[in-house]
DNA sequence: TATTGTTATACTCTATAACTATA
DNA sequence: TATAGTTATAGAGTATAACAATA
């Protein structure tokens, strides 16, 4: 790998305290576009009142009905004892349910009610103009395939 | 513009209501991202006990010494009233001191006390190793520029 | 009347310890 | 003894309203 300098011949030679400018910190771009893109996703989602946690376990439960309530936690990097809260709320208001296993009497799996499903068609459709709009912003899809594939690359190494 | 399908014409077609896998969700993979990055910037300065809001604010008072609170804080999205306690925590630790303005005596304008610009030496170090980190994991300081670049284009349409 | 810094307060998100019922 | 879900609680971060001093 060849070490090609980046610097103007004709600027001061950097120092090792010299001040980073903040548009060019990976986590401070990196914070400042994610606070941008949830304010748009919780505008969108106002009327519907859902949160990206709330959309979130809504989703994985759709995908993949009947696992227990820690995988869907851990998945996304939620601690069961704040999924809870977080269950309570959708249950309450008669999207998901908790089902007693019959095999593992401690644990529960988690399934949408007939009104949750209902309520998902609507949620895509908020979510795909929320999601389009993103796009747009980015210049199209393979901008949005680049920038996925270098956010992966940030993340999950613990 | 044209609209290219990106489906395998094996696949069935997909209706409007097929849930959206979590790993090329915008918002998801960025806040993941994100969280990563934190984590990573914390574990870095858990011996300076610094947090990123106090890296930043240090850092834009260096970068322009004289500044009023609610400018450095305006800068950052963070709200004059947060910005309060943030300030104090500075301050007590003796890095950096408000000054009254002689010209509004209203504001302060915020500097860096010598034991702080001392401070900012350390603080260069060991947030460079950490950048250098998150450079390797995105492949290189040319995947840092494309990536900063996406994210600019998502940020800061208020 | 408007602005700067401040206080008080509330709400969300997150983290940990301890409990219960099951295994 | 260990695990799944739960409760209680504490700490950040953030948002708003109201106040004193100053413009």
């Amino acid at each position: 790998m060849t070490v090609t300098p980046h610097q103007d011949p004709q600027a001061p030679i950097k120092t090792t305290v010299q001040p980073p400018e903040m548009s060019t910190i990976i986590g401070y771009v990196l914070r400042r576009a994610q606070l941008s893109v949830f304010q748009d996703f919780l505008d969108s989602f106002a009327a519907l009142k859902l949160r990206p946690a709330e959309f979130s376990v809504l989703n994985l439960i759709a995908q993949c009905p009947g696992q227990k309530q820690s995988e869907i936690a851990e998945q996304l990097g939620i601690k069961r004892a704040n999924f809870v809260a977080l269950m309570d709320g959708l249950e309450k208001r008669g999207l998901a349910e908790r089902r007693k296993s019959p095999e593992d009497k401690r644990s529960h799996s988690l399934h949408l009610t007939p009104q949750g499903e209902c309520f998902m068609a609507e949620m895509f459709a908020v979510w795909r103009t929320h999601e389009e709009r993103m796009i747009e912003r980015l210049g199209g899809e393979a901008e949005r395939d680049r920038l996925v594939e270098l956010l992966e690359r940030l993340s999950d190494r613990a």
